[in-house]
DNA sequence: ATGGAATACATCGTATCACGAAGTATATAC
DNA sequence: GTATATACTTCGTGATACGATGTATTCCAT
């Protein structure tokens, strides 16, 4: 898929992707994966950056002997999902625009 | 709207604009107000992009006495547009993983 | 006729951002 | 004991939207 299309989706997705539960780096990968592939890198970037904006909240809890960093929502969060629904009316409304057929053809 | 999500949205919009007749910067801008608003700087970016890319061609013809540069879709352009429309599901797949609402919640 | 919108296009610098590359470290399977 | 999967981190780069600024012409109201 076109790199820019995703970029605009990627935030809200991972946000989405520890809705339900608390999740971590590479669950969040995995989850994803069928929907957006994405790189570490790009994940854990977009988790720092969703973490300064206070969508999500971070915890680090062991797990088989090891750390793992837990990622929590917040209600600004799942606010943000609330706004991003509202957001796709403008975007269907691009779609009707870039799609339509020209009128006066037959 | 979000800046992120009108990105990979922006090109196919500009080719959107000229599909049906050549257009001009000015123009451009008018015809895609309502759906998706962008400065100039930005327009003449994209366009310079997508003749680089040859979706389109330019051709400069004058109108009241000055110059004006008209944009003139190309196959290419064309095919980018039916292109979109293919990817345009799995965005919706990604809308439907995004606003789901938890399963387990009565 | 003079000044200010509106039209029309161009360039430059900047901030944001996705991503590949590379690195560290542990657990598990073979 | 070696490879693979898990798990997180940092760095550098390229793409790109956009504000700021500039140039030039036409149209309109005073």
């Amino acid at each position: 898929m076109d790199i820019q299309l995703k970029r605009g989706l990627l935030d809200v997705c991972v946000l989405a992707a520890i809705k339900n539960e608390d999740s971590y780096g590479y669950k969040i990968i995995k989850d994803m994966k069928p929907y957006i592939e994405l790189s570490e890198s790009t994940l854990y970037t977009i988790l720092k950056r969703l973490e300064q904006q206070e969508m999500l909240t971070v915890k680090s809890a062991e797990h088989d002997g090891r750390l793992r960093k837990y990622y929590h929502i917040t209600g600004t969060g799942l606010k943000r999902i609330r706004d991003f629904r509202e957001e796709w009316k403008e975007i269907m409304a691009i779609y009707q625009f870039v799609t339509k057929e020209d009128e006066h053809h037959e």
